[in-house]
Order: C-alpha cells, then sequence, then structure tokens
DNA sequence: TTATTATTGAGAATATATACCATCTCTTAA
DNA sequence: TTAAGAGATGGTATATATTCTCAATAATAA
C-alpha cells in the first residue's frame, strides 16, 4: 500500500468536501487540519506560527501553501478567521463549543472577556433563516472601556 | 487672532478628550474627524482614501498621520475600525446610528446582508453592565454560507 | 512670551499576504 | 497500468499595508 493511495481510502469531513469541489485532498492539507485538531478549539494560531510549528514538528509546508490552505479551510467552514488587535489575522478550528463565544473588548487597553448568549445565539438563527443562508457560526463583539481605561 | 489661538477657544468632544490626556488638538485631527463628519455615518474610508481626499480638498496631511489619527480617534471612541474582506481596514463615523447594525456574511463569496436586533443590543448592554464596562457598541457577525454558494 | 513636549512629515523599514512559475502529484480515462 | 490533464506545491519575487525614525514644527501651560 503507498503512501498516496491511503488517502483514497479515508472518508473525512475534510476529504469530502474537497472532492465534491474538484479539489484534492493532500497531505499540505491534512497537516495543517490536524495541528489546529491537536491544538483544540479556542487556541488561534497565526500563519506563520503554523509554519513553525509543522516545521518543528517535521513536516515541512511552505508559507505559501499555508496562507492558500487556511483561506481555503475558512471557505470551507473548518476553521474561523479572527481579528486581533495587532499583527494580522488569526485562525482557530471551528466547532460547536466556540460557535456561541462573545467578546467584551476595551478599545483602550484591549482586555477581553469572553461571554455567553442565548439570545445572541437566537438571533444569528433567525437572520440567517430569513435570508436563506446556512448557519455557521455567529460572534458578538462589543467594544467598550473597561474599568481601568475610563 | 491667530490661527493656533482659534483652537484655544472651540470646545469640542474631540478637544476635550484630548486634553485630559495631555493630548493636543492639532488641524490634523480636526481635518480627519471632520471629513468622517462629513461624509456621515455609515460610509467607511481606508486610511489611503482619507489621504486622498485631504489632498483633494487642499487639506494635505501625511499619511503616517492619518494612520496614527485613526488609531488615536478608534481609541477614543469616535471612529469605528472595520475589517472587510480585502485590502485592509477602514474606519466610519460611530454614532447612535450605527450601533445596532449587524451582518450576515457569506464565507464563500463575501455577500454581506444587515439587520438589525433588540436582542443583541440588550445582550451587548448586559455584558458591559455586568462586567463594569462602559457600552460604546456592539456588533454581531453572523458566519454563513448564502443560497448561491451552498 | 517662552519653555516644554507632543506632533508632524517624509521616507525608510517592516510586516503581511499574494503572484508567479516550474515542478510535482492526484485523478480519470483509455 | 499508463498517460494526459488539472490541481497543488515550493521558493521566490512582488505588492500592499502599516509602522518606525528623526529632525523640524507647533500646541499648550506657566
Amino acid at each position: 500500500m503507498t503512501l498516496s493511495s491511503q488517502y483514497q481510502v479515508i472518508t473525512s469531513p475534510l476529504g469530502d468536501g474537497l472532492h465534491k469541489d474538484g479539489k484534492r485532498l493532500t497531505p499540505q492539507r491534512l497537516k495543517v487540519l490536524n495541528l489546529f485538531e491537536n491544538i483544540g478549539a479556542g487556541n488561534h494560531l497565526s500563519a506563520e506560527e503554523v509554519h513553525e510549528k509543522l516545521i518543528k514538528s517535521s513536516s515541512k509546508v511552505s508559507l505559501a501553501t499555508i496562507y492558500r490552505t487556511l483561506r481555503l479551510l475558512v471557505q470551507m467552514g473548518l476553521l474561523h478567521e479572527l481579528e486581533l488587535s495587532e499583527g494580522g489575522h488569526r485562525y482557530e478550528l471551528l466547532s460547536n463549543e466556540t460557535a456561541d463565544h462573545h467578546h467584551l473588548i476595551c478599545i483602550r487597553c484591549g482586555r477581553t472577556e469572553e461571554f455567553e448568549s442565548d439570545e445572541v445565539l437566537n438571533a444569528g438563527k433567525v437572520a440567517a433563516k430569513v435570508n436563506g443562508f446556512k448557519l455557521i457560526e455567529s460572534s458578538l463583539n462589543v467594544r467598550a472601556i473597561c474599568p481601568n481605561c475610563i
């Protein structure tokens, strides 16, 4: 059994999603997704960090491919792109646990508190349904000034 | 009466906010804020667009200063920084009218629908109050897949 | 008015992300 | 099983966005 034939046997959300679009399940794409699955939902990495971590685990993937793969995984709904205060975009695994995490952010110092809200979750569901969209995730960002910065 | 003495007389939210922090009310900062006030809430500009518009109105302000000023105005809660699909950040005037605009975004094609929600607005208020934050604005981003991209 | 110090302008430097293209590999069909 | 076609990768060059540096300027407080 060769390495390449392995991939044809494995069935996964990634493989299925790719194949129905004429796209391919490659070792690089698997490595990137596996990395996020290993660190768990809720942890986020930049493209550069993904690159470094893969190199450290002897799984070299070029930076260009990492950027391409991250964008692809976001479009497939497997990763979520975050916009943090500094230093570009970060990505995290999209899961049911993270689907209702909202953020209260201080616009001065960047301090961030997380909270949950059924009302918000529901508002997202309704908005998606009304417009005929298939819901993936909703997140509320509340911009405010924290007690220390007032 | 000199130009500079004019600024000492004017009282404005911008001037007040700046002075209590040891910062200064400069013509450049006024020009940038006035630009956003003139185009009205709901319209957003990139740093580069602000630069171009000021040059066209014979009010030359350097690009470096524009970046510095945009960040400052965001931290003061006068502007809101938006993260659009492509080409960097954009900024818009923060007002009561824009404070409850939420977005339903297709992760495939970027199609965006706006909607409003009292429940979301309220959830933001509650979260801010519970944590002792002073609320500025809250926005819900719902990631989904639109009918055309499913 | 003067001293102090924040701010500006201009361009260099950096960071982030994409484009390009030759090479490689997966997939399909013969 | 092999060959052809299409998609993907790697490495680098390039584009774009943003920040940094520093001398000169100007706003503020006394």
